[in-house]
DNA sequence: TAACATTTTTACCGTTTGGTCAAATCTCTT
DNA sequence: AAGAGATTTGACCAAACGGTAAAAATGTTA
């Protein structure tokens, strides 16, 4: 078939095509993309988001949006798997053969740091679950499964090591992601709640002590048994 | 003046109306219109859910049902507002006579069960907490604070007493709103995390036993410094 | 059952939205 | 400086959406 020409024409024409090399531009104009759309996505879901809004927010014209990514989906899409990573990364750092008490509280450190300088990423996460997972329902089920399967290995290893409390590690895991991804997620009730202006970041150390305790530490005194 | 008749008129004819008494059609209408309503936006939030979705959802014609509201926002609103008593009910009960470990264990389980029995309520809220609460911020300034404040008070007596650790009785109360309601507004990761299918919530038994553990137990053994 | 109010439907409208297309402009290499 | 390819733009479109108007149908009540 003489089709070879076609195909590296095509190639020459639609960037997001085969592999070939990025363009300087391209580059640029899709890291300006991602960075608008992150904005508008985060603040008001998939379907609140325009492709008016976030080209405007990327200083740039619809058409000339279009053609760096074929359709909103992929913009969408995009942001989330870009993002995937950074969402397990504080969960793989997590070592077998560290103390309990020191490897879950770094890793709670970790997912508040997280929190706190990446809101609009988990905002744009909890608002694909929220959905049902309708981008990364994949995701869900091969590797995050895969890495929970591993670590709560871990988790169960202690337990049978006397080290940590007789609990399913699955949910001390869902009790970690909640409780620190809450400060991100939820943060406008927390503000209202603590009295404190937008942008009032300083509750993440009250958190912090927070998180200790409940984790680390114990919350109601002992002999109080009524 | 004479715009007495022309008053009742006006009352008779729009049913959203002042004060006059509702009829049996119109109870019955509301009522499915907030159901189907209900369903949609918990489901695709405010932006994703359409009025045409809501009409046929309600198995009614769109013109029909904004005869009844007068518009989409109004549907949203109604459906909040119902929603706040109901998710500061658990909240209120908190007696400050009663032991720490009891009260603390009930809010819990309260809030627990909220979450298994309203799931699409507790998304629709997330929902509204995650876009920016633009129709609830009174609520969160004005009722939810005070609530707060008042049961944070009762939490910090105690903390004073000895009988609970030393720590922000506000942030307290977020590590319990965010890992309770996470069953409900995470539930398609905790579902795929743990391979259950959908709509499957036997869950919700290791979830109060791990939250007790957490709140009311110890996590971490004694004795495990390193 | 007649009169009146309530409810429902049909037909429609203006705007917004996601997306296309072809022409124009710019950039880079030779 | 010229030509090829990459980028940008303006003009446009069909579908979806929120919402309206008025007539038709139904329910209620005296």
């Amino acid at each position: 078939m003489r089709g070879n020409k076609m195909q590296e024409t095509m190639a020459a024409k639609a960037p997001a095509n085969r592999p070939r090399n990025k363009t300087r531009i391209q580059k640029e104009n899709e890291e300006r993309i991602l960075l608008a759309a992150l904005e508008v996505f985060s603040q008001t879901g998939f379907h609140g988001a325009t492709l008016d809004k976030i080209a405007s927010a990327a200083d740039m014209s619809k058409p000339n949006l279009l053609y760096y990514f074929k359709n909103k989906e992929e913009i969408h899409i995009a942001l989330l798997t870009g993002l995937l990573d950074v969402w397990l990364a504080p969960l793989r750092a997590i070592r077998a053969d560290g103390d309990p008490a020191t490897e879950i509280g770094s890793y709670i450190r970790r997912k508040l740091e997280s929190s706190r300088e990446y809101p609009r990423e988990s905002r744009l996460f909890a608002n694909e679950i929220l959905a049902g997972a309708p981008h990364i329902g994949d995701f869900l089920q091969s590797e995050l499964r895969q890495l929970v399967d591993e670590k709560a290995d871990i988790l169960q290893s202690w337990i049978d090591d006397g080290r940590l409390a007789p609990c399913d590690p699955r949910h001390l895991l869902f009790a970690i992601w909640s409780t620190t991804q809450h400060y991100a997620d939820f943060s406008v009730q927390v503000r209202h709640v603590l009295r404190l202006a937008p942008g009032d970041k300083s509750y993440y150390a009250e958190a912090a002590r927070m998180l200790d305790t409940l984790f680390l530490g114990r919350l109601i005194a002992p002999g109080t048994d009524s």
